[in-house]
DNA sequence: TGCGCATATGCGCCTTGACGCATATCAAGA
DNA sequence: TCTTGATATGCGTCAAGGCGCATATGCGCA
């Protein structure tokens, strides 16, 4: 049960949850892109991959001077249906807005 | 999208994630039947009877003595869907424990 | 090797949240 | 009305978590 506590403590703060509705697509996605399209600061969305990146939820590859995060593919499916029911509960302006 | 997170919140934590679990059957429960399955205090299973109410999760009503917590009935199915999910995330082991 | 961009992290500050204890409130029944 | 069982809440304490600032680290390129 803590597993599953712990992917929704991940998910329950507004600046993981912006990035995991980008990171939602599927793709790679570099913090600089990140940091810029949720408009937070650097160190802020740094330690907030690291917390999604600690819950399972992403992995993180490096590519030259990027650090480029996608959804973890490895993703259990029962973890992977609970971030699929966030995602579609999320209001169609905000996931545009961010 | 701060409601998403609110009820992220109300859920990631064990005892209300053990609570939902407990009510998710449809049934109403009241606070000390889920003080004595859940093993909590009881200012503790109070106060986060609260907070499941506060996100809107559940519904309470007083019933002589008691008050009898039921999941609210009128969850937004996008809503209902999440702890939908959870539910079924949550491994069976832990379902028949508490 | 030195510079600059990208990312991580140590540190201190501050807020939030969880807990227990004690106490208040509320309802039923003697 | 007194007592008892059920529930809520004020208060103090403590740990966790989020933030910015500054700095360290990693990498490519001149």
């Amino acid at each position: 049960m803590q597993d599953i506590v712990a992917i929704l403590a991940a998910m329950a703060e507004p600046t993981r949850l912006a990035a995991m509705r980008l990171l939602w697509d599927g793709d790679e996605h570099c913090v600089c892109e990140l940091m810029r399209r949720i408009d937070a600061s650097q160190s802020r969305m740094s330690r907030h991959m690291g917390a999604l990146k600690s819950a399972g939820l992403v992995v993180d590859r490096r590519d030259a001077q990027w650090v480029r995060y996608r959804v973890n593919p490895a993703l259990p499916p029962a973890t992977r249906a609970i971030v699929e029911a966030v995602m579609a509960a999320l209001p169609l302006a905000n996931r545009e807005a961010a």
